[in-house]
This record gives C-alpha cells, structure tokens and sequence, in this order.
DNA sequence: CAAATTAAGTCAACATTACTGACATATATT
DNA sequence: AATATATGTCAGTAATGTTGACTTAATTTG
C-alpha cells in the first residue's frame, strides 16, 4: 500500500540531465531546429490556405515529375485519404496536374504546373536560405559532417529514397517503377 | 489570354534539383531525419493513447521540474488550449504533478512523478539511442558539427532557452525568474 | 486600499492532418 | 475469365492545433 503517496512526497524535483548517460542536448537541437525550419514554409503556406501537407506533396511531385500516387505515399508514409485530400486541392488549384501512365494507364501520374513549380522554388529557396545563414557562421566541414550525421539518422530501409531524389536513381521505388531495365 | 492551356502543355516534366543552386539535399535530409527520429517515440506512446503533445510536454517537465505553464507554453510555441488538453490527461494519469508555487502562488508549477520521470527517460533513451548508433559509424567530429549546425538552425531568440536546459541557467525564463538574484 | 495586471483554467467552436476499413472502378496480369 | 493492382472514394473517428471570450485567484501598482 505504499503505492499511492502524499503528491508532495512522489514529485522529483532535480532535472533530468546528460548525467543520465543521455544526450539530451542532441535530442532537443533537432526538435527546435526542426521546429523552426518548417515555421517558415508553414508561414508561406498559410496565406494560401495551405498547410505543411500540401508542402510536402507539393515538394516531392516538383522533385520527382511523374511520380505515381502508390510512390509518394510511400515517401511521404501516410494513408491514401490524407493524400487525396490534399493532393485534390492542388490540383483543383492549378498547382499540381495528372496525367495517365503511358505504359500503365492504372496511374496517374502527378506532374507540376508552372505555378507550381515556382511556388515550390520560392519555399525551398527560403528554406535554402536557412540552412546556408546557418552554415555561413560555421567551419566548411560543418555541411558535409551534418549531411553524413542526419542521414545515418534515416532508417535504412528510407535511404535509398532520399539518394535516389539526389542522384537521380529514378527507378527506385520512386519514378517509373515499370522501366527498371536499365538497372537491376 | 494564354494564362490557361492545356493540361499537357503546361506540365513540368524535369525535376527540380541542385542546379536550381539550393540545397535539396539538405531539405530532405532534415525531412526524413526528423521522421524517423519522432517515429519512435510515436510508437512508445501509442501503447499509452498518448502522442506527441504529450511526449513534449513529459519530456520538458522533466528537464525543467517546477516549469511554469507560461514557459512550457513559451517552449512549446502552442496555445494554452493545447497544452491543456494533454496537460490534464497527463495529471490525471499521474505522470505530471501540480505544485503552487511558493513565491508567487497563482503559479502552478509542473512536476514529473516518479512515474514520470520513469516514461520519459525510457523514451529519450530511445532516441539517444539512435543519435549514438547514427554517430557511431561516422568520425568522432560529426557529433560537434551537427550540434553546431542545428543551433544555428534555430531563430536566435529561441537559443538561450536551448542552452539554459543543457546547462542549467535555470533563471532564463524557464524556471523560477522570480529567484533571479543568484545570477544577473 | 482600490485598480490594474498577471497566471492559469475553462468553454465553445472550429480547422487540419492523420487514421481505419470498406467498397468501387478501371486496367493489367496470369 | 479470374485475379491482382492502382487509384479513388465514402463514412467515421482521433489527435493536435487554432481563436476568442470569460473566470478566478493572486500579485503588483498607483
């Protein structure tokens, strides 16, 4: 029966601290910094009444043109009804455009509009901005060191996506799953 | 009269990339870094019907034992509405305390429970996990650099309240700013 | 001391983003 | 012809966030 004591008695009063063997220091970095980088976006978006979900939707179609539904769901890993509804507004707002798979007329493909690409440039450029404001008041290797440290922070199984959106490795999952003949 | 077109005229069908001179790479990173490394917190907190409100919530509680709910909101950067939803729920399952403050007794200051103290080193244990295994593979200055990094990625005015909870300026909004005659 | 301010709680209403599960349609594949 | 796949859609629900107005209690200020 000593389970249930006085509050007074059962309240810890000395902060957790990297005492604990843990890094708490890192833990909280990325939560503010993440918090902060996506303030700015989520700022521009709001004046069309969008939100950090039509961003990410928004981003991925301008980096991967083409891109199949089943693709950017798994990229983005959310369920289809929260990608219909968003993916509908874009659409109906110009931003985004489909079109039918030529090999497989099942998709459709999600390609940007000129409007939308260059809203998804104005966003990127303001988060570019961030990172390279950031990285200005830092030693050179600071970059290369972030980069190599964020993206072994990825799951594994994550990894080859995010390459793939930078190297260009189109058939992997992400673009024209279909036309794999060229590797593999 | 050539805004509107047809639909496939208008379509962009190269991807947006690093020639465009910003750094995607990075975006992304950040992105899909964040992703994972809130999944498994997610996962933990599922089992208990909580989420990431009340993760956040537990978590500064416990850096911060006596914290005002003026300055977890401030931390937090939500509405009180918000943070009362999960603060309630997290008082009533006993995680989180309530103490008057002893200056200034219209404050309630939060507390974890041992109980408390217990989910949320648990939680940040996971998390520190996967930093020191993303850190393990990489050189020993990764770990320097990413810091530094992600600090300059936080707006200014947010930065003394990210290092008074690592290095105990605990009069810096954050905690007792009433007792301020120690320091200053 | 009375008035104003502050800390916190509460209520109502609402928006966004996410989820699940079931079902429909068209197209490919076997 | 039967099955599988890609996508869309519907209904219902939950978590998290917002705004604005109001209350209570305690502190500060004139």
């Amino acid at each position: 029966m000593t389970e249930k004591k006085v509050d007074s008695d059962e309240v810890i009063t000395h902060p957790m601290s990297e005492d604990d063997g843990i890094s708490f220091e890192m833990i909280e970095l990325l939560f503010f910094a993440y918090r902060d980088f996506v303030a700015d976006p989520d700022t521009m978006l709001a004046t069309l009444s969008y939100g950090r979900a039509h961003h990410r939707v928004l981003h991925f179609v301008n980096r991967r043109p083409g891109i199949t539904v089943a693709a950017l769901l798994d990229i983005l890993k959310i369920t289809k009804q929260s990608l219909a509804r968003v993916l509908k507004q874009l659409i109906e707002d110009d931003y985004i455009a489909q079109q039918p798979g030529e090999t497989d007329r099942r998709q459709r493909r999600l390609f940007p509009t000129v409007k939308g690409r260059e809203l998804a440039l104005e966003i990127s450029k303001c988060q570019a901005r961030r990172i390279e404001e950031a990285l200005q008041t830092l030693p050179p290797e600071t970059k290369k060191a972030s980069k190599a440290f964020l993206y072994a922070m990825i799951e594994p199984q994550g990894r080859p996506t995010v390459r793939s959106l930078n190297h260009g490795l189109e058939a992997l999952t992400v673009f024209e799953p279909d036309d794999s003949s060229r590797r593999k």
